[in-house]
DNA sequence: CCGAAACTGAACCGAATGGTTTACGTTGCG
DNA sequence: CGCAACGTAAACCATTCGGTTCAGTTTCGG
């Protein structure tokens, strides 16, 4: 027996999924046509509908897997030898280049619109997302190595303002098209600027 | 020769932005049915056509009265005789409140879900908020009773980074659903918050 | 190599879409 | 009043939608 749960029969189902991420990614819920979802997965829509039950099902899947995927972005496992400083630098790095990737930008696109008209994907995106950022942020704040030159009270909030302060200038500016591809530098800049604050109010007197 | 531009005609033409607005708002552009804003506007679907050309042309018509309502909500005119530290923190009331608004969030969802669609919409919208906001507050920043508390080089992304703090928390909770009418005390909690990891960050020594 | 399960392609359905037109009221100003 | 502009309701159009059906082909394990 199979150890992967192969309860979903059929061999094209990756196709489908993929199709359909692909074209609800790109037109949204109500914008993507069932037909176009077929002929992107290279299936009939006969095999599609063997699938799932109907269309909103085949979304809601769709962002679950999606979700999935999100939720296990890492960062840096061990801090190793780096300062707390370095070592936020780089969760900030991580964080922003995740937020401003094609990936982080259409789910969050995409969620934001179908929030409303489907609200148990609303929480679906964000525990695996924001939630999920900033538990593991608020971990490491909680290290003993970071509680050594950090005075935090409420770490949650705390991580929450740092991962705020990564959406500074570039995350609206991609998000509403006015500036399409963040250099490195832009990225490091940004992430500079979000520990030099964050730091100038948790720094340890 | 009336002072009003009237170079629309019609005397149900307000009666049709509205109608579309709330519709537009509700389900957004795809899920927005040409017949049902008419019936939710109380005008037939020919005298809406008679004003616009098509649905493409309603919807940016409404976004575009939106973006102007939006461009100008304003914060406290005279800072008066309070501190700098009081300022700041009106401003980031005001604005959370207004981020967390309905209208601010009906708003922020259409026009992200949109944006692909239709480009000079997300610009539009940009401007109009969120960098009509940096801007306004990077002038307060500027002015020579901020000056002399404050030390800051690159107004525009400090003023970027209070705005961004001021999402901390609350703003994704409501965009996802998770929670529906924060109080005032969280408000004034989040407000209180970012104002102190701003001025820890920036505030002359 | 057989047979069942998976898949296909296309036709088909009813409902709804955006958009147009027609034939008929209503309003209000000169 | 008279008349033109404005507005209406409803029928109408072609198209597309989500979803179903089915006869036929492909796949693949036993």
């Amino acid at each position: 027996m199979n150890a992967e749960a192969q309860i979903k029969k059929g061999r094209k189902f990756d196709q489908v999924i993929e199709g359909a991420r692909s074209v609800f990614m790109r037109e949204g819920y109500e914008g993507a046509s069932v037909d176009e979802i077929a002929r992107d997965a290279g299936v009939s829509k006969a095999t599609l509908y063997s699938y799932f039950p109907d269309k909103q099902h085949l979304f809601l899947a769709v962002l679950e897997t999606e979700c999935a995927q999100q939720a296990e972005v890492e960062f840096l496992e061990d801090t190793g030898d780096l300062t707390v400083e370095e070592t936020l630098h780089v969760i900030c790095k991580t964080l922003i280049t995740f937020i401003l990737s094609r990936f982080g930008q259409d789910m969050f696109r995409v969620c934001v619109a179908e929030a409303q008209r489907f609200p148990e994907l609303g929480r679906a995106f964000y525990d695996s997302g924001p939630k999920k950022w900033g538990r593991k942020i608020a971990l490491y704040l909680e290290t003993s190595k970071a509680q050594r030159t950090l005075c935090i009270d409420d770490s949650l909030l705390a991580a929450d303002q740092l991962a705020q302060l990564c959406r500074a200038d570039l995350m609206l500016k991609v998000l509403f098209g006015i500036q399409n591809n963040p250099t490195e530098d832009e990225i490091d800049r940004v992430a500079a600027e979000a520990v030099k604050t964050f730091l100038a109010r948790y720094r340890r007197p």
